[in-house]
DNA sequence: AAGTTAGACAACCGCTCGAAC
DNA sequence: CGTTCGAGCGGTTGTCTAACT
């Protein structure tokens, strides 16, 4: 037996909000309070359900919202936030004073995911770096799916089944939005060309150096900004979700951690915490699983090593339980090879994660 | 000028969780 | 202790409109 619906959808309204509709709810919460919602649409005479007034009510009609107008203090909170609590919107909307998840969450899809995913490094891209980012494709899904749907109705039906077409040139104002526009050919061709000295080396450079990190490490890091078309990949393969998926795991990565152990799921409890070992978990399949970077640096009683062989551009890992992420991880952090052990432990890992920081406010500026 | 496309925002849907019964 | 219900959350879809072809 499912479980009932919250209400009857016959003969209810749907769609926008009319502003008598407002006026009706606005005026009943006032008088009556928030809460019951279920009840509420019968008594206040409305024909919506109730679902629908409780989202009417907390983001458009309470009293202490700010409506629009994102400031730039607000945006870098957002994608602050974001970074360290994924796409937790309430939590987000929380530390946001006036705001709504759904606002945040808007705005994030409509603006500031887009602006990170303005980014595209085009260059050495391990070919398990690249598979999963052709696995995702998210940034343009949405598109896609209109286009396709757009299509199936020109063409009575049939489903489109053509490559994803690569997004258009961005109008002047929106290129400001992105450090890659210098980067765009005009003619229309969607191909991109890389000025001789990359933009985008010269801003992770900075960044890089302004974090503190040492020059030696960065250069280390650059290659994977460069072009190398042979690699098969094409503008617009990358799309950054996984990498930031990745980040966030490292930047949330404390927070994470307390997660487990206090849920109690952490099947290293006799290692947790402690530095340089892993701090794995068991998955609902009862098979191993990462929580994230602290993962990958070492197993229990591990090192960890990774290799990416430019001769043959295949990977080879230490232990061929890390997967894809791993290799995504592996790729950001040390370039074109990444090898070590963990043994060194905190101090290991502050100086990765200022790196990978550095990186995320060089993404986000 | 008309059709098309994509961005932005609003609203809906399905799921989960906790409280009440 | 199991079931039901309300509330909340995040993902997805719908709608409008400006920009583009």
């Amino acid at each position: 037996m499912g479980r009932a619906p919250c209400c009857e959808k016959v003969g209810l309204k749907r769609g926008r909000w009319t502003a008598e509709e407002d006026d009706i709810l606005r005026k009943y919460v006032e008088a009556n309070g928030e809460g019951s919602w279920r009840s509420l649409p019968k008594n206040a005479g409305l024909l919506r359900c109730g679902k629908s007034c409780r989202l009417r009510w907390i983001n458009y009609l309470r009293s202490d919202l700010r409506r629009g107008n994102i400031s730039a203090q607000e945006e870098e909170m957002i994608i602050n936030l974001h970074a360290s609590l994924g796409n937790r919107w309430s939590l987000i909307a929380g530390h946001l004073p006036g705001r709504t998840d759904n606002e945040i969450k808007n705005y994030w899809n409509s603006h500031l995911s887009r602006k990170i995913h303005s980014f595209r490094p085009t260059q050495f891209i391990p070919p398990a770096v690249a598979a999963a980012v052709r696995r995702t494709g998210r940034r343009t899904a949405r598109s896609v799916a209109k286009k396709t749907k757009n299509s199936e109705l020109k063409a009575g039906g049939g489903a489109a089944n053509t490559p994803v077409p690569m997004p258009t040139t961005p109008t002047p104002d929106k290129e400001a939005l992105s450090s890659t526009a210098g980067w765009q050919d005009k003619d229309n061709s969607n191909n991109v060309i890389p000025p001789e000295s990359s933009p985008l080396e010269e801003r992770l450079m900075e960044s890089l150096c302004a974090a503190g990190t040492e020059e030696r490490e960065i250069r280390n890091m650059t290659p994977v900004f460069s072009m190398n078309e042979e690699m098969g990949m094409e503008d617009g393969d990358l799309c950054l979700d996984d990498i930031m998926e990745d980040l966030n795991g490292i930047v949330g990565l404390d927070e994470e951690r307390e997660r487990e152990s206090e849920s109690g799921r952490n099947a290293d409890s006799g290692e947790k915490g402690s530095s340089g070992n892993g701090n794995r978990v068991v998955d609902d399949r009862g098979s191993w699983t990462s929580i994230g970077e602290w993962n990958l640096m070492s197993s229990p009683g591990n090192s960890w090593e990774w290799d990416w062989n430019h001769d043959d551009h295949t990977a080879r890992g230490g232990n061929e339980e890390w997967g894809q992420e791993e290799n995504t991880l592996s790729w950001l952090w040390d370039g074109d090879t990444a090898t070590g052990d963990c043994t060194d432990g905190d101090s290991e890992m502050d100086r990765r994660r200022e790196k990978h920081n550095a990186m995320l406010s060089w993404l986000m500026s």
